[in-house]
DNA sequence: GTGTAGGTACGAACAACTTCGTACATAGTG
DNA sequence: CACTATGTACGAAGTTGTTCGTACCTACAC
C-alpha cells in the first residue's frame, strides 16, 4: 500500500475513469465538470502524477495513451472515510455513523433502506 | 459563513482547545501529541493565522493571549463530513451513511445504539 | 514534402500548509 | 539595574497541490 490518499483533483479525475472506465486524456478532458474548466495539458500532468502515485495505470501502446483506474471507488472510499474516522472522530468509526445518521434527512424511505442494512448485518452474527 | 475549512495541524489544536477549553499557546503546545514534537513557535503561528480565518478567538488582555474555539466540535464535523459527501459520495448523505454502516464492526451493543438512534428519528417523524 | 491537428513531456509559477529561526518586548529575581 | 525566562511578531524556507505555457513529436491530408 502506503500510497497517498488522493487529492481533490485527482478524485475528480477518478470519477470519470470509474464512470467511463479506461480512457484517453482527451475522454477524461470531455468528460469533467464543465462548471470548472480546466486545461488540457492541466488533466495530462495530473494524469502522469497519478501514474507515478499509483493510483492509474497507464496504457502507452498507442498514439494516445489509455488510462484506468487502480483502486476501485468502493476501496478508494473506504481509504478517505478512514481518514476521515482518523482526524476527526479520533479514530472512533462508531462516532462516524451515529453523527451521520442524525445529521441525515429522515425521509421513510431512506430510514426503511438503513434499517433493512442493519437487519441484514444483525441476521450476519447470530 | 466562507470560512475555509480547518487544515490538519488547525484540526489538532482545535482537538486541544475543546476539551481544555480557552488555553495559551503554552497550555496547547503542552497538550499536543508528543508522539509528533512541534515547536513552541509553530504552534503559535497557527493559532495567529487560525485567528485571521475566523477559527478561534484571541483575547490578547494578558501577557499570554488566551485562545478560544470559535466553532464547536459538532458544528467542525458537520462541516468536515460535509465536505467528504459532497467530495466522494456525489453529495448523497445516505450514500455516506450506507457506506459506513457496512464497514463498521457490528458489535452489539452498537448496533443497538444506532437502532435506538434510528427509532427516535422515526418517532419524531408523524 | 509540407502543413496542421492532436498527442506527450516538462518546467515554472502560484497558492496553501507547515515549520521554525530570529528579533524584539517585558515580567520578575537577585 | 542587569539578567533570565517567557511572551509575541514575523519573515522565510520547504513541501505539496494545481495550473498551464511551451517545446517537441508524428500521423495524416493535400
Amino acid at each position: 500500500m502506503a500510497k497517498r490518499a488522493p487529492t481533490n483533483a485527482e478524485l475528480e479525475i477518478l470519477r470519470v475513469l470509474w464512470q467511463r472506465g479506461a480512457s484517453t486524456v482527451r475522454d477524461v478532458h470531455e468528460s469533467l465538470d464543465h462548471a470548472r474548466p480546466v486545461g488540457y495539458t492541466t488533466v495530462l500532468k495530473l494524469l502522469q502524477i497519478m501514474v507515478e502515485k499509483g493510483l492509474v495505470r497507464r496504457d502507452a501502446s498507442a498514439r494516445s495513451h489509455v488510462y484506468t483506474a487502480v483502486a476501485s471507488q468502493e476501496a478508494t472510499r473506504r481509504r478517505l472515510v478512514a481518514d476521515l474516522v482518523r482526524r476527526v472522530f479520533g479514530g472512533s468509526r462508531l462516532g462516524l455513523v451515529l453523527h451521520a445518521l442524525e445529521s441525515t434527512p429522515a425521509t421513510g424511505p431512506e430510514l426503511e433502506q438503513i434499517r433493512r442494512l442493519l437487519d441484514e448485518k444483525n441476521g450476519g452474527r447470530i
